[in-house]
Order: structure tokens, then sequence, then C-alpha cells
DNA sequence: AAAAAAGTGTGACCGAAGTCACACTTGTAA
DNA sequence: TTACAAGTGTGACTTCGGTCACACTTTTTT
């Protein structure tokens, strides 16, 4: 929970009072390998907040392709957000590649907290500024990049996350075949 | 100056006194066709919120090509966000493609407002939220559809949009070629 | 330790979409 | 009203990246 605190204070200080009261809206949970945090249908009561391990949310096309909306590490946010903002069923998976530790919350939470404590409210609103900035980034990307480019800007924006992370994932992150992304770097 | 209390009261209501307030934040400007709001280079010192006429938000790649990040109509906030938040110089341009008019107003008034009084920081949030959500559903697409797919959603979702716009912008905005896109319902 | 599964590189082939070129239409301005 | 520019459809050709197939390596499981 402490890294939770200094997650929130990182944007805005909170008294002990404050923490104290914001603590008791989320629950940790220890996550394995390979489980599922979210799936396809399912009722989206959650987002959760990455405390160790690393995630992936994905989604199917009709063939079952599989595409990769955003890798989650420490003190990433996740969640099917559209789903979850409004309330419908969930059109993507959350599975966890490297066991750790994420704490759940709620909608209600969300919006009680954000009710409750100007400083909350600022807080999801700055983080929320900061992805909307990151997700626009990446439409920029997709837009007008070549495989060769992309590969290139996630280097350099997730240097971390390259270790350990099958090819595989990368380029269903990236849009792009599994076989072009290994040609890439191997001519 | 009507119409942008109730956007916002869309979200949140407002006394007069608030709104007389918030109300000298923003100043109303007049549009021309073909005038540009916002130049890849400038210092970034405003955003925009559209209370009539159409506009695009687009950036240019080393080739000159053009790709259309966001189209704007009433209602719709719009700026080279990236630059806006960070202070960084535009990489994107904004320009007006049906005259009107649109409010003008600064990082510092969104900060302030947002700090001042809870309700304008959840306003935020919540425009935030929404415009998150629409981002992320932009990527999905993107990764994974064809053209025929892209524009079948688009011509779903912004209907509206469709008549008088040249269909060569709404091939930037899809990121397909305008030869490709004309295919697609010319056979 | 053996076997199964997952990850990776690479060749051959194919096809969807990009590029280039041009004709025709529509809209705008002189 | 004429002329010039912008918008649009369509053919010919090219190319980048996807798909399929397979070999080899590494990791995981039993």
């Amino acid at each position: 929970m402490e890294r939770l605190r200094q997650h929130i204070e990182h944007i805005t200080s909170l008294t002990n009072e404050e923490f104290e009261y914001i603590q008791t809206h989320f629950t940790k949970k220890r996550v394995l390998k390979n489980q599922y945090l979210l799936h396809e249908g399912d009722d989206v009561k959650n987002e959760f907040v990455v405390l160790s391990g690393l995630y992936k949310v994905f989604f199917l096309d009709e063939q079952g392709r599989e595409y990769i909306i955003q890798f989650a590490k420490e003190n990433w946010w996740m969640s099917d957000y559209q789903a979850f903002f409004q309330e419908k069923k969930a059109t993507v998976f959350i599975e966890c590649i490297e066991a750790g530790e994420v704490l759940v919350s709620t909608l209600e939470t969300r919006e009680k907290l954000s009710a409750e404590l100007h400083k909350m409210e600022h807080f999801y609103r700055v983080k929320l500024t900061n992805g909307y900035v990151a997700l626009q980034e990446r439409i920029k990307l997709l837009l007008s990049s070549t495989p060769q480019e992309r590969y290139e800007a996630f280097v350099k924006l997730y240097p971390d996350l390259l270790q350990g992370l099958p090819k595989k994932l990368i380029a269903e992150y990236l849009g792009v075949s599994r076989e072009t992304l290994s040609r890439l770097y191997s001519r």
C-alpha cells in the first residue's frame, strides 16, 4: 500500500488521514502467470493498479488474431476502460505475463473518491491527461509509420519491457506480423 | 457563451456566479476558412473550444504526407495536447475547414479553474475520460481493421461529418490512400 | 533426462493497398 | 463566362508486409 501512496503523492500530497481513508477502497490481490484478470464478455467491475509483475491487455478479432492494447507494469492502471466507464460487457482480456500483485478498485470508488476529495479528482485528471497524450502519440505512430519506425519508437519508449518479452507480443502491440518484425533486426 | 455554459452543465451544474467567473477565462474568436489556429513549431499557448464551423488537426511526415488526428465540430476541444500539456513546440497544425467561431483558453486557465472549482476539475476529468475511451477505440480500429471496416466505422460514428467533407480528408483520417478509399464504394 | 511446448529465424509465395497517371466533374475566382 | 483549381474515379503497375511452411533453439513440464 505504501507504493500506492507514493504513486498518488507523485501528483498530489496527502495527509495520513486522507491516505488512511483512500486505502480502504483498494484491496490487494496476488496474480499468477497466465491468470486472467478480465475476460471478454465479463461485467467489468474493476480496474487494477499494478504493484508488480507484467500484464497484457488485448483483444481478438473474428479470425482469432490477437492485438495488444497495452502492456502494464508497476504503477500502470488497467481495465477495459470503455466498458468500465460505460458499464458494458468487456471486449478485451487482461492476462498476467509475469506473476505479481495488483490493487483492485471499482468505478464507484473512483467516482466517490473524486467527489469527496478534490485532491483525488485532481489525481485522476492528471493520470487521464497523461494517458490521453500517450494514446494520441500511439495513434500518430499507427497512422504514419513503417514497422521499422514503430519498433524503434517502442524500444525507445519502453526499453525495460524488451527483455523477457516474446517478440511475438511486441509484434501484436505494434500491429505487425511476427515474421516482419523478426526481419527488421536480422538484416 | 451560453453554449459553453450548456456544454459544461451537461456534465456538472453551475451557479450564475460560477459561470460568470468561468466565462472570463475564455475569449471568442472568429475563424475563416483555411485559417490556421496552430502551426507546427509554434509555442502552444492555447486550446480551443469549437462553437461553430469545422476544423482539422493534422500533422505531416518527412515526405510531406498529411495525417489527420482529429476533426472538430461544435463542443469539441482541440489543441496539440501533447505540446500543450508539456509546454513544448507544436508538432501539428490546426486548420479551419468551414468558417466559424471558437473560444480560446490557456493551460493556466485549465489548471486554475480546476484548482479553484472542484466542479471544473470534475468537468475536465469527465471530458478526458470520454476522450481517452474514444482514442482507445481508434487504436483498436487502427490495429485490427481493414480500410473497408475503418470506413464503415467512421460513417457510423460521424455520419454528420460525411457530407461536405472531401474524401481525401477522410482517407487521411483513416490512414488509407485516397484511391483505395474511392475503390471501396465504387465496386 | 526425455518429451512437449513455446519462441525464433528464414525462404517462397501472394495479395492488398500504395503510387503514378490521366480523364472527367464540380466548385471557385477572375 | 471563362479559366483555373480542387475533387473524384479508375486503370496499370509495384511493393511491402502477410501468410504458410519448416528448421532450429530454448524453455517448461512430466
